[in-house]
DNA sequence: ATGTAC
């Protein structure tokens, strides 16, 4: 595999064997994978064989080894020249996101006195860990059905959040498309069970403050000023989307050899866009995409209540994103125009400013980019620019250096619990070992991911927030 | 990511 150094913040993965584009990483020498132990890279290269890919095989600054494609990963494929979707490019966690909400009547220090009993309260209300419980359980089966249609949408119809909440959730709340009869019965019973429920690894809820805004205007359009308090969540579609990500990567590697398809990795299996496999993938993770989007509006309602009965103050959201998702967009490739399957895996949409998929009020600055970073160091809120490579895309977060094995070697949890505490951040976590694995050392230097997403031209900078309290899952 | 396993 030969790399080649295009500029400081891009490096090119030759075309060979049977890659059909380049692969493109928008990354600094300090921040490519080692290829020593995460093989990121040679996936990068692997995606690039995918039958319909245009441009490049791309990856953010935050790249690192995933299922199949790279965590980090954008591909698009061209749905009228055979292009194919994978499972796998979109990952397990399908629609897994982050939303942020913002406080304008709460002050760092205004809360600081009350923050002990704040972070009590979240981490007794909030549902987390592997298995089951949420905080709100559907009826039935057929209401169920009804979130996998509306997302956060139907969760808002039940009372859970108002009405502008869903102006500032991408696509207002509910993906088109979703097909729950292509979601599995056993995906549905992993379900209804966890619906307003942060999950484990990763997951989490920040209580934040903004600690530097970078751009006054495009702050105020977002809702954000300097000082006062923010709720991060991280979570995505639990049992139900990882079972039905199982469920059709199973389906497809059967069906590949007889579409002709070969991919160099099972784990890329993948099926056209325009085949019956397709379709019922892109049904089903819509459908489970609907599930995300409801897990985080309800958890987001749980915040408000319990801050109202805690802190008293209100809370507007700033923006929901996901980060595992493939879209059917329109971009333009060589000069025409083409609808693409954009595969974005661990990767955030990033449309520029004018763009006519974004709310009036956000038109103007460009879609709102969430990127936490860990426990220990800042988050980021960008935003999409003008002329983006990679089909307006940006980095989701810091990216994993570190196995959560090795992580978990490093320090034990309650030793980093300590630590934090010590820096004023207060842990409210789910298991010791867990928190372990989620240790800031296993991470790449948030600050220099957003350098890098700056540099590439991939989204700009708007305000940077440092935790104030976790709750991990 | 995940009732860390078909």
């Amino acid at each position: 595999m030969r790399l080649v150094e295009e500029t400081p913040w891009r490096h090119r993965i030759e075309r060979e064997g049977a890659m059909r584009v380049p692969g493109v990483v928008f990354a600094s020498r300090a921040l490519l994978p080692d290829g020593s132990g995460d093989h990121a890279l040679r996936q990068v290269a692997n995606v690039a064989t995918l039958p319909g890919i245009v441009a490049a095989s791309y990856a953010m600054p935050d790249v690192h080894e995933g299922y199949g494609f790279p965590i980090g990963g954008v591909a698009a494929t061209d749905v009228g020249a055979g292009g194919v979707v994978s499972p796998g490019g979109v990952g397990f966690d399908i629609s897994c996101g982050v939303r942020l909400l913002f406080s304008p009547d709460l002050a760092l220090e205004e809360l600081r006195p009350r923050l002990a009993r704040v972070m009590d309260a979240l981490g007794r209300q909030t549902p987390r860990g592997p298995g089951p419980g949420g905080v709100w359980r559907p009826r039935d089966r057929a209401e169920l059905e009804r979130v996998l249609l509306g997302g956060a949408r139907y969760a808002v119809e039940q009372g859970h959040g108002v009405a502008r909440d869903l102006e500032r959730c991408e696509d207002r709340g509910a993906v088109g498309g979703a097909a729950p009869a292509q979601v599995s019965p056993h995906a549905l019973e992993r379900g209804i069970g966890q619906l307003g429920s942060l999950g484990s690894g990763n997951h989490f809820l920040e209580v934040q403050v903004v600690e530097r805004v970078y751009d006054e205007h495009a702050a105020r359009i977002l809702g954000l000023a300097a000082g006062r308090i923010c709720v991060m969540i991280h979570c995505g579609s639990r049992g139900l989307g990882h079972q039905t990500c199982a469920d059709h990567v199973r389906v497809m590697d059967r069906a590949m050899a007889s579409c002709g398809i070969s991919v160099p990795d099972r784990m890329l299996a993948c099926a056209p866009v325009d085949s019956p496999a397709g379709r019922d993938y892109l049904g089903a993770m819509s459908a489970a995409a609907n599930y995300g989007r409801a897990n985080r509006q309800l958890l987001a309602e749980r915040v408000r209540r319990v801050f109202a009965e805690e802190c008293p103050c209100g809370f507007d959201l700033v923006y929901d994103v996901s980060h595992n998702l493939a879209k059917l967009e329109e971009h333009d490739v060589d000069g025409d125009r083409r609808l693409l399957c954009v595969h974005r895996k661990g990767a955030t949409r990033a449309l520029p400013p004018g763009h006519p998929d974004l709310p009036a009020p956000l038109a103007e600055v460009g879609q709102p980019v969430l990127l936490p970073g860990t426990m220990g160091t800042a988050s980021y809120v960008l935003v999409g620019v003008p002329g983006s490579p990679a089909f307006s895309s940006a980095a989701h977060g810091a990216g994993r250096v570190q196995s959560r094995h090795a992580a978990a070697r490093s320090i034990g949890g309650r030793q980093l619990r300590t630590q934090l505490e010590a820096r004023g951040i207060a842990v409210r976590g789910a298991s010791w070992r867990g928190l372990a694995e989620e240790t800031p050392t296993a991470y790449k230097d948030v600050d220099a991911v957003v350098e890098v997403t700056e540099r590439a031209g991939l989204a700009r900078k708007v305000a940077r927030l440092l935790p104030v309290g976790v709750v991990k899952g």
